[in-house]
DNA sequence: CCTCGCTGTTGATCTGCGTCAATGTTTTCC
DNA sequence: GGAAAACATTGACGCAGATCAACAGCGAGG
């Protein structure tokens, strides 16, 4: 997942987001011109699969561009999102090789890929590499208890504010503006991929949606459009104190 | 969180439950030693706070024996718990300083702990630690995930099934046992907090355990006294494939 | 022994969200 | 331009689980 501290870190590293630069900006030269060499580039269209449930892993790697989502899915059909996956965040497992979830490009996504073998050789003569991808490891964990809070104890207008509101200021950490006055995004996701988010159905998504916008919480211009005249507001309503609130 | 394999590696460290034993094998005895050097042991009596969210943390540590969990607050009081920290699950966080959740003792328990900034010297030192920690992290990322699904697409009934099978195969696992035949043992956490944990109200917790004693899917003598004649059955009643499970 | 507090059970009722269904809107593709 | 498919909205209705409430069991402490 991406945050404002993984963020932060990242700026220094705009064409490869596995953001190694920063991982070894203190290690040797020679062990960032190894990783230089290994890594590779994928390209996955909207609504393809980038990888299946159980199947094996044999690389690991961060979104360049585009999006994609984490998800499980049960024997009748029932999924539920696990993670989003936006430019920068990290895809696999050093150390385990089938995949857990389904990996799914939301839009055309751009992956930077390392062969895992490689990889992984490198993570044990580059203890920074294991120490960086440790801290990226425990503020997903972080984000992903976050959201647990969201699934098992939120309304569901809430929970569509806390969305709102995690997309809002993830969009303006990406595009580097702040979070004071009204923000402007697009929302990356269908309705029935916010569902999947939310644990809700496509249809609460909607009318929650609209009572969001009715009460001027949000305003729309078409049905992904989204402007939030005042974030304090929207925190409000997704229940967060007006600081804290989510990493995902 | 503890699994089959975390559990696999901590079986020749029965003492303390750190798993640097584990952890060091590869490494000098003098890494080793040091690490003996600095830890030390708590003691927390049931129903105390292991740790308040937001308050500073200077050491980090895992539970040697007894039950705590990890939990989340709203401001109006709502409640989710996050994470069940049984023997042999680490706590806290190597490079942040404050805690994010709030760690409360279920049982008496007993902590093995290391100062923050020894235990940090010693990672930077010692590459291995930081690996090992890395897996125990995407251990724990895998299970609040899976945890992700049953809070956002389980019924109240699959929620309940799918604790009970958590606790059971753990259970199982700790004491060396399999998971043929029946499994019999002790529930660590009243209604209320299994509640806390499923998204759910305690009477709801209460009726479904109710109904599926009467559908003969678990007995229970006492309160807390749980049977399971058949975990097949269970599972199914959980909603998941017989084998693949949850990591929790 | 009795009382108090804590834990758990069960019933009655209410309600938020799911389900089913109809319809509108936008995009795609011939 | 028109048809079809994908995406979205809105309404009517039902039900799973929340809420409110009463009560039972049990250990602790006077």
């Amino acid at each position: 997942m991406l945050n404002e501290r993984s963020l932060a870190v990242h700026q220094d590293c705009s064409d490869c987001p596995i953001r190694h630069r920063a991982v070894c900006a203190r290690c040797e030269t020679d062990e960032l011109q190894r990783l230089e060499e290994i890594k590779y580039y994928r390209r996955y269209e909207a609504g393809s699969h980038v990888i299946w449930s159980g199947d094996r892993m044999d690389f690991v790697g961060s979104v360049v561009s585009g999006i994609a989502t984490l998800t499980q899915t049960m024997e009748d059909g029932r999924t539920q999102m696990v993670g989003l996956l936006l430019p920068s965040d990290f895809v696999g497992r050093p150390g385990r090789d089938t995949a857990a979830y389904d990996v799914v490009a939301t839009t055309d996504i751009v992956m930077c890929c390392f062969r895992k073998k490689p990889f992984e050789d490198m993570m044990v003569r580059t203890p920074h590499i294991a120490q960086r991808l440790l801290e990226m490891t425990l503020d997903e964990l972080d984000a992903a208890r976050e959201w647990m809070l969201v699934l098992g104890r939120k309304t569901a207008r809430e929970k569509i504010a806390s969305l709102l509101s995690i997309i809002a200021r993830r969009d303006a950490t990406l595009n580097m503006r702040g979070t004071e006055g009204q923000i402007v995004f697009d929302l990356p996701l269908t309705r029935e991929a916010m569902a999947d988010y939310l644990g809700l159905t496509l249809e609460t998504v909607s009318r929650q949606i609209s009572a969001l916008r009715k009460d001027g919480v949000i305003e729309l211009e078409g049905k992904r459009h989204v402007t939030i005249p005042d974030m304090g507001r929207l925190m409000e309503e997704a229940g967060d104190d007006a600081d804290g609130g989510l990493l995902i």
